[in-house]
DNA sequence: CCTGACTCC
DNA sequence: CATGGGAGTCAGG
């Protein structure tokens, strides 16, 4: 029996990566140990082991927020990075929990709702993805329904979660293969899945075709506010370097335009924050979360005033929306 | 200094 | 032949 995966690296080692160990860890009881292992061992390092020598004399760690990094216009942040702190295990959390507000203080997160898929409605005008949105639909429970054929509510919490991926994958130009890899699927279904995902959002489908076009003419794609990416490889002669720009051309409207859209809403909000007398500090931006730190007395209000000016900020054809939360630490922000 | 792996959106 | 996009940091070589 063949126990190592014949999966290898760009320099021709055996990859030994989570997709192989997940692999491998249905027949072997070592791969989920070094998986789990290794989730421990990156939060020790990263976080656990490295933050607190990052702490300053006022007891606050002042990471950099760099604006000319990103291509599509995101902000990245550095020295720490504070824009990956744990969130999605239940150890991860306890790192975020250590970010507390200052005693008498609350912090507040603001986050936009499917911001992207938003966008991808708004930017392809695809009639059924903007009806969903201007109805208040669940966009992932739509798809549960109209390209898996979900009816019964069993069937829909089955198909609610494959949805999700698919919606995300497939807004961003996902293959059959990275489908079939990512949720376990043989590429002919995947194949399907996307025809299938195709037929529906059809507004989705000639946005696909139509971007590679005019990134070929004009050598670049733009955010839906003018923000510029240059595209050097979309006419390279190497086929691979071509889709890679085909797929940054048509990833780059979305992230790009979404990361315009937060930055306006920082401005108004800091302009409100000032207008309405609050003394609120915006700490962090997340690409599509802000955390503020205020007065417990003035939380509240503060929170209104994120949700309404974040809401606000542009208008589309679909609405957009924003969930606050309030807590004494980033994770409780978050929780509400 | 690069690579692979892992964290986040 | 490579196979959604965007980042930063770490250990190891």
């Amino acid at each position: 029996m063949n126990i190592i995966s014949g999966r290898k690296t760009s320099t021709g080692r055996v990859s030994t990566s989570r997709a192989v160990l997940e692999e491998l860890a249905q027949t072997y009881e070592l791969p989920r140990l070094i998986i789990e292992y290794r989730e421990l061992d990156k939060l020790k390092s990263v976080y656990t082991d490295a933050l607190p020598h990052q702490i300053a004399a006022d007891g606050r760690i002042h990471g950099q927020l760099n604006q000319t990094v990103a291509a599509t216009g995101r902000l990245s942040s550095s020295d720490p990075n504070l824009q990956n702190i744990p969130i999605r295990t239940e150890q991860g959390r306890r790192i975020r929990a250590a970010f507390v507000a200052e005693k008498g203080n609350k912090l507040i997160s603001a986050d936009y709702s499917q911001l992207e898929l938003r966008l991808l409605a708004h930017i392809t005008r695809d009639e059924v993805m903007l009806d969903a949105f201007q109805k208040g639909d669940d966009i992932h429970n739509r798809t549960a329904r109209l390209v898996f054929g979900a009816k019964t509510d069993e069937e829909l919490k089955d198909a609610r979660r494959f949805a999700k991926i698919v919606n995300f994958a497939i807004a961003y130009a996902i293959e059959p293969w990275g489908l079939s890899q990512r949720v376990g699927i043989s590429r002919q279904e995947a194949r399907k899945v996307i025809d299938d995902y195709y037929a529906t959002y059809k507004g989705v489908r000639r946005y696909m075709d139509e971007i590679p076009v005019q990134a070929r003419e004009h050598g670049y794609v733009r955010s839906l506010y003018g923000r510029i990416r240059p595209l050097p490889g979309i006419n390279d002669r190497n086929a691979n370097i071509r889709r890679a720009a085909e797929r940054e051309g048509i990833n780059m409207p979305i992230q790009g335009t979404a990361s315009d859209i937060v930055k306006i809403a920082m401005l108004h909000v800091d302009e409100a924050f000032r207008r309405e007398g609050l003394d609120a500090k915006m700490l962090m931006q997340v690409h599509d979360e802000l955390l503020v730190e205020c007065p417990k007395n003035q939380a509240e209000k503060v929170a209104r005033t994120l949700k309404r000016e974040m809401e606000s900020a542009v208008e589309l054809d679909v609405p957009l929306i924003a969930e606050t939360g309030i807590g004494d630490n980033w994770m409780d922000a978050k929780k509400q």
